[in-house]
Formats: C-alpha cells, structure tokens, sequence
DNA sequence: TCCCCTTTGAAGTAT
DNA sequence: ATACTTCAAAGGGGA
C-alpha cells in the first residue's frame, strides 16, 4: 500500500501507510490502487494549492468512492472507545474521538449557512452528529452559533462563504475571475475545492465535504476584495453584505462585531482584523461594557486606526482547536489551554484523513480570503509588529537550556531511547536530545517537521507509541509500510504525511509497526490508556481522565493541579506506562517538556 | 498587566 | 535548500 506505486511525489507512502488500519485493509484490496491514489490526490490537493487540475478524473474518482472506509472501523473503534470511556475515562474521551463533523450543525440552526437548503452534513452523517453542549446559543441580536468564547469552528468559513457574498454586484475588479460555466465570478484562486482536490462535496464516503457549502452552487460572488491592500485600517473597499456580517459576526461573536466600529459601512471587520491592544475576545459587545468603556473606546478607536493588526489565517489545526475545544472543555471541565490543546493535538493526530483534510480544505480557503482581502498583508508585518515590541525567542532559549539540562548522550536514539527518567517522554527528537544535539534528531525533527522516530519504529525502535499522542497517534503502520522512506522529504509535514493514525487503537504493548496489528482486533488501547491514566488519577483531580502527575512534567506549572494533570492527559498515558506492557516503550505524554 | 504554556501548520527569516 | 523562528487560538496561571 504504501507502496502507491505510482510514485507519490507527496511522500505519501507513509500517508498512505497511516491509513491503513486494519479494518480498511481488506476493504482496500479491492479498491486499492484507485482509493490510494485518491488518497494520494487528496494529500496532494491538501498540499498543493495549486489549482491545476487533473482532477476530473479524481473527482470522479471521488464520486464513485465508498463511503469513508475509515467509518466503519471508526465507528467500531468509537464505540469500544466511548464503552471503555464510560468504563473508565474520566470523561475525557466521553464522546467519539472522532469530532465528525459538528459544525455541520449550524446550518442548521443558521439558515443563512445553507442557503441553499441543501441537507446539512449532519444530517447526512447521521453518526457524526453530535451534542455540542451549549454550544449553540441565539444571541439576543442574530442567531448565531456562538461557543463559549469559542465561535463556531466553521464559521470561520462561512465567514468566508461566498454564499454570503451578494451574488448580484461583485465587485468589477473580480468581474475578470468569471466562472465559464456559471458566469459566476469568482476568486482569483477558485474558491471551490481544488481541482485534483478528491474530496468533493458529499462524495467523500458519507462525509460531506466540508467545504460543500463553500462550492458555490450557483454563482456566488467571492468577497469584494479590496483592492488597496489593507494596510488600511480596515478594508474600506471591502464591500460586505448583510448575510456576510453575519457570517462575521459568527465567527467571531457578535460582540466582536462591533457596530461602532469606523469600518465598512457594513461595519464589519473582518476576523483576521484585530487592533493591538484589544484582544478579541473581551467582548466589548455589552453594551453596559460598551458605556463604561467609552472613553477607552474612543482611544482606542484613534489607536485602532494607527495600527490595525491583521492576524494570520488560522490553519488547520487552528481551526480544529476553534471547532473542538469547546467540546474538550466540556468533557474535561478542563480550561486550561494548554491542557486542552494537549489533547487537541492528539485528537487532531488521531482524526482520519478526510476529517484532516476537511480542515486542510478550510484552511487554504482561508488562507485564500484572507489573500484576497489583504492582499498586502504578509505575516512578516505581524513578526515585526512583535519585535518591535519584544517578546519571542524565548523559547528557543528555553529550550536550549533545557536540553542543557538533559544532555544524555544518545549515540542512536533509535537503538537506545534515551533514558527518558520522567515519565512524560518529549515528544520529540527536539525534547529528547536537545538542540545540542540534533545530530540525533531525525530528518522530519530537523525540519521541524513531525517527528517519525516513534512511527516507524525504525530499527530496534521498538517503534514506542508515539510519544505524545500516544498510541493514538502511533499512525497503524503497515507492515510493509513500517519504514517511512525518508526520504520522503519531499514530504509533507508528516502530520499531512502520516496523519490519519486512526486512531488504531493497538493495544498499549503491541509494538506498532507489528503486522498483526493490522488485522488484530480492534483494540481497546485508547481507553485502556485513558483508563490507565485515570487510574492514576488523583482523587481531586479532574476527573478528565488526565493523571495526576506527580512529576515536574510541566515545569512551569509546580503545582497547578488541575492545570498540571490535565496537561497530561497522555501524561497519564505516560503515566499509566506501569500499567501497560512494558514493551511500550514510551507512552506518549502530552508533555513536551522534558523534564528534569 | 504581561507573558507563558501547549498544540500544529503556514509563512517568514536566516544560514 | 534547509533550518530555524514567529504567529495564529485559547485561557488559566505565574511573575
């Protein structure tokens, strides 16, 4: 499999190689060469955001798809999940690991989403729907989706949805970006899933493209780009419809969505706008805040104007962590976010490829909008904007210190895991030797890139649950696929390469590169980890499942104990390493940090 | 009040 | 070309 003969320039052999858990195997025979490659194109399409195409023919490819092979296995591995979850995790993993599709809500609670009246994802995926707690509210103005703090992790689309867009005058500069077919304008950069982008809408398995509704069905006109650039305080030329403010104000709460503000006349910013000393989240929004604040307001507003700062496109993962932390919150009672994100990055490694891509696909589209809106606008403004100030560097220098601290020397640190005395093994290459000594690391770990030691269990590498995510992110190597050609470089970042890990949940002590892993029944691992975790869990703790971890894991964070323990939920995982076979090497831990 | 933590990914700068 | 750094979100917690 791996072995998507056909030479994935995407280094996608391991890609491919994660996955393939058991379940799928069999199931992909049959339809091997065809899926892989689409599973091929889809990393491509993730990667690549050239438009070019060549994708009809995956597109069709697509079409004729079977549903998400991965679903079957994902809904037995969910269910052993949520069964040994409610046996024993704390709660943390009390809903599938598997997000699904959530968002997929709002449209129908928010009309404007679909527009269209097309059936919302969640009603299609019917296993996927979940209950987001709270999470959906009406606002006293417009109903919006509104998180806690969080806003809806799509919205940041919708946001950006041409359906939002007026269809009837797009701006003439746009006018030249015409769709042939619809003589729908549209951006410069087809807002609609890429070409060779294998996930259609709804042909994805039973998984709706996430996106599906981005595609403009009948012409939408993309956003009125301004076309000054913006340096501009705020894109006066940015012509935004009713429906778009409320989009906007979607994804960021309504009371982010100032009225007052000196904006378009729609008054409204977009996201990625955000004045230096206003952070997004004070809502401001209240009125009574609103009056007490007024002076304050006014100032600020003259500051606003000198230096509006416009933020980055939030990537995928950053648009997962908006989607699910909300969820994680509520099943951890957690708060914490580092904690959070903890886990948020172990789920994100555990989601299968097309849930991965879904948020790949919203990020190119943000990243597209955003381009599209500030066409000026370059990260290094936001680097410099810091700088000037201060701040940064300081991990690196922490880090250098740290690994200072941790010199072990570690001739192959395949052959001989360094003597990881905390249980929290780092995570990666970078943890474990240090900067000092990145001779040790392994190529992804040099370029920044995820670390493979763990997953490919090259050599003797007992390939040790993947440090962090634990086994969860132990991507189910295949046999033949054990070994991620390294150079593979040409690679992805691995997480695109290796991602999917389904959350193969291989027992604790199954060594993950063993072949019969593949075909092993499904193995209760995660919740057995998580329950192991809980196990040491401390009676005051939060009963998220996550350890109590007597160790320094978090050195910053002595003795926080909510913070501290839900920091490592695969702390526990490290954690519950006694209770696991000792084959597995390393249980992951959440904590990068290397302790002393 | 400011910054750190913590995650991944994108995009910048530096070598 | 590669390596390294910064910043996006988030909010509790430390200094």
């Amino acid at each position: 499999m791996p072995q998507l003969n056909g030479g994935d320039d995407l280094g996608a052999n391991d890609e491919m190689i994660s996955f393939k858990d058991e379940g799928e195997q069999e199931e992909k025979i049959s339809e091997n060469s065809s899926a892989e490659r689409d599973l091929a194109d889809v990393k491509s399409s993730l990667v690549n955001e050239s438009e070019t195409n060549q994708n009809s023919s995956s597109d069709s490819e697509a079409e004729r798809r079977p549903p998400p092979r991965s679903e079957t296995f994902r809904d037995k591995t969910r269910e052993s999940l949520e069964e040994a979850a409610k046996r024993q995790d704390g709660g943390l993993f009390k809903s599938p690991p598997y997000p699904g599709y959530p968002f997929i809500m709002i449209p129908d609670l928010t009309s404007p989403y679909l527009p269209n009246g097309s059936l919302s994802p969640t009603a299609r995926t019917g296993p996927f729907c979940w209950e987001f707690p709270g999470q959906f509210h009406l606002s006293n103005k417009v109903p919006v989706v509104q998180h806690p703090h969080h806003v809806h992790p799509l919205t940041p689309l919708i946001t950006y949805s041409n359906e939002h867009f007026t269809p009837g005058n797009p701006p003439p500069h746009l006018q030249t970006d015409v769709d042939p077919k619809t003589g729908i304008p549209r951006p410069p950069h087809p807002p609609d899933i890429s070409p060779y982008y294998p996930l259609s809408p709804g042909t994805v398995g039973q998984i709706p493209h996430p996106l599906g509704w981005l595609v403009p069905q009948q012409g939408q006109p993309v956003y009125p780009i301004t076309t000054g650039g913006f340096r501009h305080p705020y894109p006066t030329a940015l012509t935004v419809n009713a429906s778009m403010s409320s989009l906007l104000s979607s994804r960021f709460p309504p009371h982010m969505v100032p009225p007052h503000h000196s904006l378009h006349t729609t008054g409204i910013p977009h996201p990625a706008i955000v004045t230096p000393n206003v952070k997004q989240e004070s809502s401001h929004s209240d009125i009574s805040s609103l009056n007490s604040s007024k002076q304050t307001d006014a100032k600020k507003e003259e500051e606003k104007k000198k230096q509006v700062h416009i933020k980055k496109p939030l990537n995928a993962f950053m648009l997962y962590m908006k989607e699910m932390r909300a969820k994680v919150v509520a099943e951890c009672t957690l708060k914490e976010s580092a904690a959070i994100n903890q886990i948020l990055g172990r789920r994100w490694h555990a989601l299968s490829r097309e849930e991965q891509a879904k948020y790949y696909e919203l990020a190119r589209k943000e990243r597209q909008l955003h381009m599209q809106l500030y066409p000026g606008w370059s990260a290094r403004d936001n680097y410099a904007a810091n700088q000037q100030g201060k701040r940064k560097k300081r991990k690196r220098e922490k880090q250098q210190a740290e690994s200072n601290e941790h010199r072990e020397y570690f001739p192959n640190p395949c052959l001989s895991l360094p003597p990881i005395t905390d249980l929290s093994a780092p995570k990666k290459c970078r943890a474990r030797f240090g900067l000092d000594q990145q001779n040790n690391w392994c190529g992804p770990c040099r370029r920044k890139k995820k670390c493979i030691r763990y997953i490919q269990g090259e050599g003797s590498c007992a390939s040790p649950p993947s440090t962090d995510g634990s086994l969860l992110d132990s991507p189910p190597l295949s046999p033949s696929s054990a070994v991620p050609s390294p150079s593979s470089k040409e690679s992805k970042p691995q997480t695109e390469q290796m991602q999917p890990l389904s959350l193969t949940m291989k027992p604790a002590h199954q060594p993950l590169h063993h072949p019969h892993l593949l075909a092993g029944p499904p193995p209760p691992s995660l919740a057995q980890l998580e329950n192991s975790a809980a196990a040491g869990k401390t009676p005051g703790a939060s009963h998220n499942g996550a350890l109590e971890h007597g160790d320094v894991s978090s050195s910053r964070q002595p003795g926080s104990s909510v913070a501290s323990s839900l920091a490592r939920p695969s702390a526990s995982l490290c954690h519950s390493h006694s209770l696991i076979p000792s084959t597995a090497p390393q249980p992951l831990s959440l904590v990068t940090k290397s302790i002393e």
